[in-house]
DNA sequence: CGAATATCTATACAGTGTTCAGATTATTGA
DNA sequence: TCAATAATCTGAACACTGTATAGATATTCG
């Protein structure tokens, strides 16, 4: 079906797909979201500016793409540092969400354009929140907090929401300079709050 | 010095500046912040391309002229909502403080490429967080519930952080389709519980 | 091997941001 | 009042963009 290594083959490229996709994560990061050409991500790759129409419907399929790979990274981003923690029990619960969190922000912070393309309007997310890796996360740290006691059943519900909105919305107002960017702790701490933390 | 009010001389405009920004507005409403084209906007306003760059030193400069512009018309709309609550003591201090949150939250739904306009990386804010209209009216909105003794002065303490994040982020995250279109609700709840309110 | 297919190139076209020389109009000052 | 000056806008040009089409090249399979 589909050979997955690149091979050196100077017509056939192997794995053009991916690599266009990978090329425009490369300029998106460089240059933002808007400022992308199809062009540029080709010759980035080494190829004609046609040869992308083979695997993308037009510039916003790639594009959309480019968000759904995004999107996921930013995920595994935050199952990595969750990982990390190594406390067990309540505490344990706890570390685990705040650095669920703190991950989500700091990649915000550190990668700005890749963070504007998946949540400025630049592709489709076809695929329903609730089936999202991100929101599966949310909901998992939630329920490890109720199971710990540490949130009551009442206060978690619809706490995704409220998380998900502050973190997000700390993160972009930072990013585009609307915020301190000393901001965050506070946030943690009206998260916390909200869900009547103890 | 400026003569404000148009005048139908054909080859000067008169206020060609402010109808470039109006124009600009009106396209990017229509089909988003990219996709806006200078061309477009010279074409709508009946002016040559180049006439824009008497103005502007680029497109970009443009963009955030518009921008400049929107984030006032928010904070604008906001003002408008509160001056339309007419109960008075801890209650109006509460209806006003939502009708704040809400208008936000309406203005992004009504114009969500508007709102990406300003909130999605397309222009400068060069002017310092604290400065804007909007975060002044949330500092007002929160000492007004401090006042009323719906919320302690401690709670009060960074509540501009928490409450423009949750509104903001929810806003942003249901424009994109990530997060359920009834979500808002759960936010205000979340937000007054941040803040400990009566 | 040869035919069929997948993959990529070349070329072309309309549209983009931007520059610059010059045309047009408005304003100023003697 | 009327030339000189300044402000404002146009026209043509350049390099670049997304995209469609036709054809060249490589791979695969009978």
């Amino acid at each position: 079906m589909a050979q997955k290594a690149a091979l050196k083959s100077s017509y056939h490229h192997g794995d053009l797909e991916s690599a266009l996709v990978e090329a425009a994560i490369s300029l998106v990061r460089k240059y933002g979201p808007d400022h992308l050409s199809l062009r540029a991500v080709s010759a980035e790759v080494g190829v004609s500016p046609s040869a992308s129409y083979h695997y993308f419907q037009d510039k916003d399929s790639l594009v959309s793409a480019v968000g759904e790979v995004l999107f996921e990274q930013l995920a595994e981003m935050q199952e990595q540092a969750i990982s990390k923690i190594t406390s067990t029990g309540a505490r344990g619960a706890r570390d685990r969400f705040e650095a669920m969190g703190s991950a989500y922000f700091k990649w915000a912070l550190v990668e700005p354009n890749l963070y504007r393309l998946i949540f400025g309007g630049f592709c489709d997310h076809h695929q329903s929140h609730s089936e999202s890796k991100a929101w599966k996360l949310l909901e998992q740290g939630l329920d490890n907090l109720v199971r710990e006691g540490l949130i009551t059943k009442s206060a978690r519900q619809g706490g995704e929401v409220m998380v998900w909105s502050a973190v997000h919305g700390a993160s972009s107002l930072i990013i585009e300079g609307l915020m301190p960017k000393n901001s965050f702790p506070l946030v943690i701490k009206g998260v916390q709050r909200s869900l009547g933390m103890k």
